[in-house]
DNA sequence: ATTCGCAAAGTTTTT
DNA sequence: CTTTGCGAAT
């Protein structure tokens, strides 16, 4: 076990070139770790070895890329060495702490509020109106996008220069500062600026980049290959004095350089650290060899990367298989059935299957397949919670207590619910801010002397104002509480109570949810400054680090959501020419070669069985297309793989040729009797097929819907009824859904929600 | 002030 | 087929 605390016998279990890695102290390391090969198990040995050794554990930092990685670490820690004060954590939740520390050096107050995609999106949305410019040519995404690439970059809003000859550029030059002063003024910083900010101020502060250098003596950064060049130059910065720096990862699984990372940082480290260790984890504990091989013949095709080898002490297993079904619907049923069929003989479990894909918008095929099937599963969506509108509004109200100068919050916040203040008066309120540089808050203060708003308007802005300084006056209460008093105050419970609609209901729900968080919150931090510890939580917290891996459900998510994780059968779906590849990654051989490290990680998630399907026509975007399968097919080791040959038109389907499709359909389909086959025609005939049936006023009964039946809803698929409460109009079911809705509640009279099997009504 | 409806566009997303 | 944002109608 790994319970002992001597450095001898806590180590006992690794290998020698792990070992190799864990007892290197001093100087640069890199480990370069390939998939499954125990990665995460060196870094956390390693920095209970440095503890063991006498090193302080307040002079460590290790630093990951999501709360997930480091909760991991900090656990497996946990159990080698129990309670040490070791700094993990990821590198955006690192420096909000360093910049509160040290806010005013970049002229930011030490309650600053960070913004969030949506938040910023708004903001920059302001610059562009303060600028006066008109966007006619371009997007405020592609303003946003090169505002972000260049803080990335380490470019800031004094130093952007455009790219000659550049009209986007020229753009950027002169929204990106207006951009910056809002969120400066409004005491804000976006997710690029937490990175970018630390890294300006260890550059502009010499005695302060030496005193946190030296405090932070041993740094270990996890995912090197993602990191971009800001992080690159904090972590730089950190190591100049003690360059007592590990950083592990792989090459070929860098699948972020669209978000900034630059491979150059872990392909050129040796050359920036002198007198590097390298250590290279070549040994695979998860795949079987007829997976890696052809994961590994694959990525062979990459240029751009270090030479690996990987091996394993497995027995060979079932050939990776390569299925190719005539339409997507077809293939979804494929995977329906078979894990039915592994669950049912009591093979596997249903946990034990992911399906991949490339983009989002596929799950829904396989999400529809499975539905029918009756197969639970759940879908990895990221960002769901934390986005929804009533939790987004709920913390704008804390934002704006929090940092007075919010002003996105305050204008997310000032009519919702509705006070009767609206555009106009808004608008009025902006002028007036602008004109004497207040903040929305203030401005709306001075509601009584702005002459261009009638009286009505001034007494409900004042109204609001009032609302605002009694819920101040709250702000050091617990969470919990503070946030029960914002719903009575705000009206925001009375609000959705008095609505009809499910969709409020099920925000009531949430409003819940975000109280029962709260309330761990309090139980956990009970001290000063509850609040802004909260909210930057919240602010740095993806669904996706709640994940409950109990569950006994079948894993549906992107490529990009598979990283890190591993399943005993993987299922990687729509692997066709534009798809995976992308088509917008097919021009840039750069690009091209991330897809194919995109295609790489989720090879390399299988440890038993892999599947790789694609479909020669797909239903995408309510068109239905030809495919060409993915040019990555080829680069597979077809000859020991089992291939699935397509069924119809082996060589025409390989061709974008539309005559020969609609042949196909006309001559090949009608001869066939197959069930999937006839209905598949039936949808090219009459695209209308797949519409729902018009919905009609006549419900099915209330009273006859009891707990624990199964019910269908057009949105959320099916589901069981687990509490049913409530009489006559108020008569309400909680659902929990097989799929990502979870649970949701719906007045019975007047909800979409049937018993399964009940057809048509 | 709010709601409704239509047009437009639609990788990936650790924070 | 979806989702989302903005403009017109109540």
């Amino acid at each position: 076990m790994e319970s002992s605390s001597t450095a001898q016998s806590i180590h006992d279990s690794l290998t020698p070139v792990q070992l190799d890695a864990v007892n290197y102290i001093d100087g640069p390391l890199l480990i370069l770790a390939g998939p499954g090969s125990g990665k995460t198990r060196v870094v956390t040995h390693r920095i209970a070895n440095l503890i063991l050794r006498g090193i302080p554990p307040r002079q460590i930092l290790a630093l990951t890329f999501t709360n997930k990685a480091a909760d991991e670490m900090q656990t497996r820690l946990e159990r080698l060495v129990p309670r040490q004060p070791v700094w993990m954590g990821t590198f955006h939740r690192f420096c909000a702490r360093l910049l509160r520390q040290h806010a005013s050096l970049v002229g930011l107050q030490e309650n600053y509020s960070i913004y969030d995609t949506q938040d910023s999106t708004k903001a920059l949305k302001q610059a562009v109106e303060v600028s006066e410019i008109a966007l006619t040519h371009t997007s405020l995404d592609s303003i946003a996008q090169a505002i972000s690439w260049a803080k990335n970059e380490l470019i800031s809003a004094d130093t952007y220069k455009a790219r000659h000859g550049s009209a986007i550029g020229n753009l950027v030059a002169q929204i990106y500062p207006h951009y910056q002063r809002r969120l400066l003024e409004s005491n804000a910083v976006d997710f690029d600026d937490l990175l970018l900010h630390v890294a300006t101020l260890l550059q502009e502060n010499p005695e302060l980049r030496q005193t946190l250098d030296t405090r932070f003596r041993y740094i270990c950064v996890d995912e090197y290959q993602d990191t971009n060049s800001a992080q690159y130059a904090i972590v730089r910065a950190l190591s100049v004095d003690y360059p007592n720096l590990m950083v592990t990862g792989d090459p070929d699984q860098s699948i972020y350089g669209w978000r900034g990372a630059n491979l150059n940082n872990i392909l050129e480290f040796e050359q920036d650290y002198p007198n590097v260790h390298v250590v290279r984890l070549e040994h695979n504990y998860r795949s079987t060899p007829n997976i890696l091989r052809a994961a590994d013949q694959l990525i062979t095709h990459n240029l751009r990367r270090k030479e690996k080898s990987l091996f394993t002490d497995r027995d060979e297993g079932a050939p990776v298989r390569l299925l190719t079904y005539p339409s997507s619907r077809d293939e979804a049923d494929a995977i329906a059935e078979h894990i039915a069929t592994s669950v049912e003989s009591g093979q596997r479990r249903l946990r034990d299957f992911a399906v991949f894909y490339r983009v989002n918008a596929l799950s829904r095929s396989i999400e529809n397949a499975l539905r029918v099937h009756n197969l639970p599963y759940r879908v990895i969506a990221g960002l769901e919670f934390f986005q929804r509108k009533e939790i987004k509004d709920l913390l704008a109200y804390l934002h704006l207590l929090n940092n007075p100068n919010n002003d996105v919050a305050l204008l997310r916040i000032i009519n919702t619910p509705p006070r009767k203040i609206g555009k106009k008066t808004v608008e009025q309120l902006t002028i007036h801010a602008r004109r004497y540089h207040l903040s929305m808050l203030e401005a709306a203060r001075e509601s009584g002397l702005i002459e261009t708003l009638t009286k009505r308007s001034a007494t409900a802005v004042a109204k609001f104002v009032s609302m605002y300084d009694r819920l101040a006056l709250a702000i050091e209460d617990p969470l919990q509480d503070l946030i029960a008093s914002l719903l009575d105050e705000s009206n925001y419970r009375t609000w959705l109570e008095a609505s009809e609609s499910d969709e409020d209901a099920n925000r009531l729900a949430n409003t819940e949810e975000l109280l029962t968080a709260a309330k761990e919150f309090d139980e956990q931090f009970d001290q000063e400054g509850r609040l802004e510890e909260f909210l930057e939580q919240t602010a740095l917290v993806s669904d996706t680090d709640m994940l409950d891996e109990e569950i006994d459900r079948i894993t549906l998510m992107t490529l990009h959501a598979a990283k890190g994780l591993e399943f005993p059968v993987v299922f990687l779906t729509a692997v066709e020419e534009g798809l995976l590849p992308h088509e917008r990654s097919r021009e840039d051989s750069e690009q091209l070669e991330e897809e194919r490290r995109l295609m790489f990680v989720g090879m390399t998630r299988a440890e038993d069985e892999l599947r790789i399907s694609l479909a020669q026509y797909r239903d995408f975007r309510g068109q239905r297309n030809m495919t060409v399968p993915s040019s990555f097919l080829s680069q597979l080791p077809r000859e020991e793989m089992e291939i699935l040959e397509p069924v119809l038109f082996q060589d025409t389907a390989f061709h974008d040729d539309h005559e020969a499709a609609d042949e196909w359909i006309e001559t090949e389909f009608r001869n066939q009797s197959s069930e999937s086959a006839a209905e598949t025609l039936d949808l090219t005939t009459h695209p209308d097929a797949w519409e729902e049936t018009p919905s009609t006023p006549q419900r099915y009964p209330a009273h006859l819907f009891k707990v624990g039946m199964i019910v269908d809803h057009p949105n959320y698929g099916s589901g069981t009824i687990v509490e049913v409460r409530g009489t006559a109009k108020k008569r309400t079911a909680t659902v929990d859904f097989f799929g990502s809705a979870g649970q949701r509640k719906f007045r019975l009279a007047h909800c979409p929600l049937v018993p399964a099997g009940f057809d048509e009504i």
